[in-house]
DNA sequence: CTGAAAGCGCTAACAT
DNA sequence: ATGTTAGCGCTTTCAG
């Protein structure tokens, strides 16, 4: 076992009280007890036992964080860009991967809830949350998806300008000549593939693109299903520009188009979403509509924190993209 | 705040050692009085204080895991296997991030060992642990790196075939007929790097190949880096083979090799370490030498299950490598 | 400025 | 079969 408060009191010859006082810094001690406390600590190696310490408190220092997929490099990099904030004020992550289960979700939220985490941050799985979030007290932070239930938390929510990376990718297209268009998305997130499908569109049709030119698919985020399904649908519909609602979509239908002996981007010109650092190593290099992952971390990180600390303003935040052109694009 | 055992036991009409019995299963209950503290609970909407459990259990249902690169598909695909077969075993992941840094790494350890996790899985981001680690109790294993120091530890250690994976890789050129042969590895991952290059280099050699015709280069994991490195590289070392430590590296030199236009596998063969999914989806896909992460991640889980339930066998657990043909090797 | 004592929610002897 | 009670290690009134 390790050392305890009343090992250090007894080796300082003061009490355990002006121990806990020393060590965290809180009511009055004279410069000469702080010190005989402060080396018996080190002599001792002593350091606070944090489930102690949380029971008093009432409240543990973790925070918790639930991705979808941490196998994906938006999401790891968000997951990183999270941690590294949240260290810097003082809590700790509890990382956990639901693999877009929204069972497995549930299990976690009440995992983090029993060990008394200060907050939630959440990209969430699914669309039916279990009731008891919506009891619950502890501050949460929806991130990126945000189903129809899920708004009716009272959270804050943060997301990219969906919409408007759209509007680029539509825009990037057209200055470049296509004339058919595919949106390829993601059969989860539904609320950023329709704003993204949206900006997309409706930015073709207002510049003259015919209804028969534009065509539009939802499936799972997996390269695996990505690849396998743009085959079928070049058949079915043989288009020169497609938009996909992913990088990792974006990487497997690349991969798809390849094996049925399409150029890339001569005969079909692609973009993705998200701007994974991987994009940069394909050949070509995927063009796509970059997130900024770490302010995304950071700004989720410092809400979860306001919140914590009672700020009771909610409301959604909308953080910033823009086109990343590379070889996938003319 | 959530509820009590006490408001159970007072809803229930028993003491609260009843509801601790029938809620732990430990101890004697009758049918009767077993089902009015399951209704009392259920009705309260009950959940156990895992903090207070913990304290007065000494020790958290929580195991700690750390890796040096979340973003990595290797490490996420290894902690997303530990985190299955830990939660099967009713024990918590606490996921760490120490982004190859040795000096976050004993951070998280310090912070792990303050929140008494039960058993610690490291793979280990530099090799002078903090002394701290030599002086605890709590169960540790070691998987895939292991430093000088790190091998005095009382721990399992859990690795793949690396010689074997170097043998494999040099076999499959020489049967493709390459000439003239690289290893780039991984600065960090000193073992196991030497073990693929010394089954690399030895069948090499053995099979007739001159000193003259292999050459090696250490840098760190990085796409950014192997991409950029490996042009210089075959400046001064031309070669037709590479045989890439992690599929990381492999991506970031093939498309360095690309950037000189080198021509793949026509021009260089390659192949890469790990067996990552995202090895399908390059053109060409990335030939490699597949390591089990599932495995790797289900035994490292069970050798820490085990270590924490008293068990005292020790010693290095080797795990089958294969390698995978795709499109870098002829 | 320092110490004594209560109690966070829970489990496990021990008593009944 | 069930209840009483001590105490896990810590923080925080409250006295002194």
């Amino acid at each position: 076992m390790s050392r305890t408060i009343y090992e250090v009191a007894k080796k300082a010859n003061v009490s355990i009280s002006t121990v806990s006082r020393v060590l965290n810094n809180s009511g009055y001690a004279s410069e000469a007890t702080r010190a005989k406390v402060i080396v018996a600590t080190e002599e001792l190696g002593y350091r606070q036992n944090r489930i102690a310490k949380s029971l008093r408190n009432q409240q543990s220092n973790f925070i918790g964080l639930l991705v979808p997929d941490i196998a994906n490099e938006f999401f790891a990099s968000l997951a990183s860009s999270i941690e590294l904030t949240l260290r810097h004020y003082g809590y700790n992550l509890f990382l956990c991967n639901t693999r877009e289960s929204q069972e497995i979700e549930n299990h976690y939220i009440e995992s983090l809830l029993d060990n008394q985490v200060q907050g939630i941050i959440i990209v969430s799985a699914g669309r039916k949350p279990k009731p008891s979030l919506f009891k619950c007290t502890t501050p949460i932070v929806l991130v990126d998806r945000l189903g129809p239930e899920l708004n009716k938390l009272n959270s804050i929510f943060i997301e990219s300008e969906n919409e408007k990376g759209g509007v680029l990718a539509a825009k990037a297209f057209l200055k470049r000549g296509a004339k058919r268009f595919v949106f390829l998305g993601d059969q989860r997130n539904m609320r950023a593939m329709s704003h993204r499908k949206k900006g997309f569109s409706e930015t073709l049709f207002s510049h003259g693109v015919s209804e028969t030119d534009y065509c539009e698919m939802m499936i799972p985020v997996s390269a695996v299903i990505a690849r396998h399904e743009v085959k079928d649908f070049y058949e079915a519909f043989p288009f020169d520009a497609i938009f996909c609602g992913t990088d990792n979509i974006a990487l497997g239908a690349m991969r798809g188009l390849y094996d049925i002996g399409l150029e890339i981007p001569t005969d079909v010109q692609l973009i993705g979403f998200d701007g994974i650092q991987l994009g940069e190593f394909t050949v070509p290099g995927i063009s796509t509509i970059r997130q900024d992952t770490h302010l995304m971390g950071k700004v989720s990180s410092e809400s979860i924190v306001k919140m914590i600390r009672g700020d009771e303003s909610r409301g959604t935040i909308l953080l910033p993209v823009e086109f990343i052109a590379r070889g996938t694009t003319k």
